[in-house]
DNA sequence: TTTAGTAGCTTTGTATTGCAAAGTGCTTTT
DNA sequence: AAAAGCACTTTGCAATACAAAGCTACTAAA
């Protein structure tokens, strides 16, 4: 195998990325706060949490802080097991590519 | 700054990827190893290379063996530098995301 | 009760990127 | 002489990324 061929597609993105880590670290984040941790737009942040979340990686709760809508995203056993994955592909082409 | 802020765009694509890592530990490569080491097309290859010299990461020595063509790529100290602090800017990403 | 604001989107439109494929000029191999 | 390889450039298309605007369903303020 060639030393990027393990790296994840997926990945590629930044944001993807960033969001990725916050949800290793922090077991249920809500939209609002990813946006300004990520300082992106809503918009922008939207569509890469769809692409994650099409791809298994987050899953989504839809719920409510009193009854105003809250949601909140959280990474699945899939999506932490990619992301390692990821990140041990990352550290094996460094270390490893001769 | 934001987790992400220190991600380095130019390294989002695997393929520069690749080549920054592959140059990091072999100091001069030529294109066609780089194309069978990342397995990809001629056309591809070169324009990654191309981004990465156009920002100053990568030099090319255009040299002959014999009277035939043989290009090498090597990393700049810039590039280096560049490559290094996308790195530590992931792993600060993944361990201190809180 | 109008007005304004917030959360979490979707839609729209544009600009950028990624990529394969084909073409180029040279050289080497057969 | 023909075929193939090297190191590209050019072309063209498809897939992203992104901002901005719109939208829904609320809540809170005036």
């Amino acid at each position: 195998m060639n030393p990027i061929g393990n790296l994840n597609k997926i990945f590629e993105s930044r944001i993807r990325l960033g969001v990725m880590s916050i949800l290793m670290v922090n077991s249920e984040v809500n939209f609002n706060d990813l946006k300004q941790m990520l300082e992106v737009t809503d918009g922008n942040l939207a569509s890469h949490l769809n692409t994650l979340e099409e791809n298994g990686y987050i899953k989504v709760y839809k719920g409510f802080i009193g009854r105003k809508t809250n949601t909140t995203y959280a990474i699945t056993t899939s999506g932490e097991k990619a992301f390692k994955g990821h990140l041990t592909a990352l550290e094996h082409m460094i270390r490893f590519t001769k």
